[in-house]
DNA sequence: CGCCTTAATGGATATCTATCCATTATTCAG
DNA sequence: CTGAATAATGGATAGATATCCATTAAGGCG
């Protein structure tokens, strides 16, 4: 126990512990970094959510670390952004994501390239569903699509 | 001087007054508020603050008191008085059903969690579809969608 | 290796923010 | 009106986070 990590390792730690549980405070960020395993003073915690941009924040009643997605981060400091965002996967669907009312238009020129990959898209507000024609070559269709749209 | 307004006025000149200046922190703003004549305690401009969902984040070196927009507010505050009214599956999806109009919110703020679980979400008008990363683990996805959505 | 420089860290503390509690203002039913 | 209920506010203080300072660890380089 008591793992010795490097502080790389530690921050990418911090970001999957507040992605996957809800935490109000360092004090109680801290206590689970603890629990796992990592140790580290709340000095070091604090520069660490400094740096990692994390913020607090009120959501409905009580108070929420979070770390902010490229998304929030662009629109906090004012840049402007690009296409798409991320391209993921599972077993049978493909998602894209791209800036907020941007994903239609992503979706659309996907469509227009009629590929015989792709089976359809539906697209919401800045994510785009992409439905593979066989789930046979998800990966061909991913590489699809990296090909053909300015993933960032 | 010492202007009394009410609570609604002074929570507009609070966000005017953060639009305008380059504020670090709640002292500075309270300085800023008084100087242009509106008296109150540290104690009220907390509570302002929280109410307008005003975050303190760095910006390149110092920090920053800022005003979400729009945008950032649907990001980073996801889910304000939303009620999810039912989470349900079969093998390979998930399906949220919300309040008419709320389920942007509701893929939103899933989506910003970034959990491992979750490969994206397409919302309509009441419903969120839940891709999972990996059709495997859809009752932690279950379980972790109840954990983080305030589920009516 | 040993010296120097820089980065990382923790303990202690300062600074900043939220909340408790008591008080005052506001609204509303009768 | 008038009293009851609720909301708003400030003073004091608790709670949370950032920073100061001293120390240790981690590279360069002779």
């Amino acid at each position: 126990m008591h793992l010795q990590m490097n502080k790389h390792a530690r921050q990418l730690k911090i970001q999957e512990m507040l992605q996957q549980n809800s935490v109000e405070n360092q004090h109680d960020l801290l206590q689970l970094l603890r629990d796992s395993g990592i140790a580290l003073a709340q000095a070091t915690l604090s520069r660490d959510c400094a740096e990692l941009g994390i913020i607090r924040t009120r959501i409905n009643g009580g108070y929420r670390m979070v770390v902010p997605d490229e998304n929030t981060d662009r629109i906090i400091k004012g840049l402007v952004g690009i296409e798409v965002l991320a391209v993921n996967a599972n077993e049978t669907t493909v998602i894209i994501r791209t800036l907020p009312g941007r994903a239609h238009g992503v979706g659309s020129w996907l469509d227009h390239l009629k590929s015989p990959l792709v089976l359809g898209t539906i697209a919401g507000d800045d994510t785009v569903l992409v439905i593979p024609s066989s789930v046979l070559n998800i990966s061909d269709l991913i590489s699809y699509i990296h090909k053909n749209l300015s993933t960032n």
